[in-house]
DNA sequence: TGACATTAGTTCGAGACTCGTACTTAATAG
DNA sequence: CTATTAAGTACGAGTCTCGAACTAATGTCA
């Protein structure tokens, strides 16, 4: 509710200097008179704001853009060589690191195999600092992955049951770490949800970009949500929004790893799928989801097991869609490599299912980003505060 | 993402007032000392934002609070006979109009018995503007909740299964009704669920009050919810977020009156629960609570029937908890009269069913604004855009 | 009783910002 | 070569917030 620039002229100057940043990243290169435009500032306002950016190194002019009658506008782009965020995920198999810069583009992507431990992902922060930032671009922020309950304060992890993980341990390595390393002045390090990562990187740059209102899922041994609403993550009131593995949904005959029945995981998670195919586990889920896919082409009851996989996805996609209508569903992680043949008869089950005649069925989509799905979104989170005007880059 | 208030210098003036009215709504009554502290601003910029809210009849000066050391401040309160917004209730058996004011308190607060015709609507809304508003007030919105899917414009019904009402009529009768009224400055009017509107109420005024993070649920013949997150409404896509009725969580043999089999209101509806415990429906879905609920003193069947359906009331709740991680749940409609009967087992369902150990289970209450819930919530929602800064009462 | 400490609120000038208008600049059309 | 069109800049007016200095009102304590 209170404005994030703060209360002064300044701040009015830093909101607004945020709104001309938030035109460039939407609608890429544009002159001064079409942001002024889209922002609906006076072309004057525009003008210096652009100059300070400018000066600031967050922008930069481009080539002219001839063709049309008059003076021939000079565009002005947001400069990837200045500002940059870095995203980061540590999972119990590997990590990985993404660094992005303030236009959008990913300027390194990284992934190891690893084992889950605290000083594999400093090592890898280390390396993609070294490599995409260094001393010429500036880092405004780390924000690193995890697959925890994390609290609201995206710092504390209350939960890791794969990880060894304790409270606010892991943000404050990494603080220190890139302090070490010289980053300029103290970037923000924070920790959030990986699915809760996945879901915002999946709105902004993948399968769901364009949609406000989006439903993660990704498909591991578990299975987890990342809930965005109004282009914003659905935290909940501790954080843990989105815990959707043990909704009381599917049988009560299935038995969950956590002990009890009927949890939502014990019907859709890598294990529950494997019985249903009768197949067994390789070294990573997403390529034991390709082996099944391809014995799928061959084998009817493979096919089969996947079609009851398939109807439970749907049966847990229509319990939350009717609460959250979002407009599109993307489905990560094991589902990636079975696509249609769990995607149809979701569909067909939501179709079955919908909560109301007047209510459209949500799009159901394939993760397009893979494995670094969590770690391009939690560099997106990191570039928040500079998109928001709460960061000044031109001070 | 935008301000809200515009962005010159004069939008700055419109959020700065907007906060000082949020931290007066918030706090009661402050000195412009305490003003200055709790939003940040100069004391010099509180005293000219304070004067202009004064001369604009928004606030007015309190007789001073004496006692500690030092010039004695002098409050200023939100002023009721200033401004007001209207909400209205169309239901199936029933309207209801709420008066509020600026300062959060009922001016009026109606129901009559009705049929669910929009003609009753507009008549109890003539009504309550003659009685509670009239001429020296400010009439700043009306917002009338019905039982319908409505779309995210806050004007078009896209379904009502249970009234006769179609797009955006009913929105643009209340509009020409106000107008016809002489109300200044045409009012907003919008139309928006009552469950929604329900959840916005108990979240500013009821059993949720404080909460950010709330979860509404109402049970009648359907069961409804709205979902509260950081203090707003949660909407979905198309504006239809909290259809939870029909969530396929419950017995496969439960069949709905959709059709359909497993829906949870098959098993926590008004008509599951008679059929647990065996007793017949009278007018209305609270005094037929009411019938069970003493009953239930003497009749361990009863009481029984009812744990039954305490236990699909805590699972749904786990469900949605899982998904929302709210911090209070809120029951009401004909949950409020069968109280601890349906909460216990409630309670006991849920903490089995906790997503994960570092989870707290969400306090559980029951609603206490009654039949007005509704009402209330849609003036609040009114009222919205003055404490946000998008009206500006000054000008 | 009266000087003093303490806190509230106002006055005032400096500084920052946005805006509209007028002006300059750079291209195309004819 | 001139007219036209549109982009970008310079400038002054208007609005706003802020800090410092100042005035006002009260309790404290000698």
């Amino acid at each position: 509710m209170d404005r994030p620039g703060g209360a002064g002229t300044e701040g009015l100057r830093r909101d607004n200097t945020a709104a001309v940043l938030r035109s460039l990243r939407r609608r890429g290169p544009s002159t001064r008179a079409e942001l002024a435009k889209d922002t609906g500032l006076a072309k004057a306002t525009v003008g210096v704001i652009v100059a300070d950016l400018q000066s600031a190194g967050a922008v930069a002019e481009e080539g002219s853009r001839p063709g049309v009658r008059g003076r021939p506008g000079r565009p002005v782009a947001l400069r990837g060589e200045g500002v940059v965020a870095l995203g980061l995920e540590l999972n119990v198999d590997y990590t990985s690191a993404v660094v992005l810069d303030l236009a959008g583009q990913v300027v390194l992507s990284e992934s190891r195999p690893g084992t889950g431990e605290t000083a594999d992902l400093l090592a890898l922060a280390r390396d993609a600092y070294t490599a995409a930032v260094g001393d010429d671009r500036r880092l405004v922020g780390a924000t690193v992955a995890v697959p925890a309950l994390v609290r609201g304060d995206n710092r504390t992890v209350a939960w890791a049951p794969n990880l060894r993980l304790d409270g606010a341990g892991l943000a404050d390595d990494l603080a220190t770490t890139l302090a070490d390393l010289g980053a300029g002045p103290a970037p923000a390090v924070r920790v959030s949800n990986d699915a809760n990562c996945a879901a915002y990187a999946e709105s902004h740059h993948g399968a769901a970009r364009g949609a406000a209102h989006a439903l993660y899922l990704t498909g591991t041994v578990g299975v987890g949500a990342g809930i965005v609403q109004d282009g914003e993550l659905v935290r909940g009131s501790a954080g843990f929004a989105g815990e959707v593995g043990h909704m009381p949904l599917g049988d009560a005959s299935a038995v969950c790893g956590c002990g009890r029945h009927g949890c939502w995981e014990a019907s859709v998670g890598l294990h529950a799928m494997l019985a249903e195919v009768q197949m067994v586990e390789l070294d990573t889920p997403l390529r034991t989801a390709e082996a099944v896919a391809e014995r799928a082409a061959t084998d009817a009851g493979v096919r089969a097991g996947l079609e009851r996989v398939g109807r439970g996805v749907g049966l847990g996609i229509a319990m939350l869609s009717s609460v959250l209508d979002p407009e599109v569903v993307v489905l990560g992680g094991y589902f990636v490599p079975l696509g249609d043949l769990v995607l149809d008869p979701a569909r067909r089950t939501l179709d079955e299912r919908l909560a109301s005649e007047a209510q459209v069925r949500p799009e159901l989509r394939l993760s397009t980003l893979g494995i670094r799905a969590a770690a391009l979104g939690a560099a997106e989170q990191s570039l928040g505060p500079v998109l928001s005007g709460e960061l000044d880059l031109t001070s």
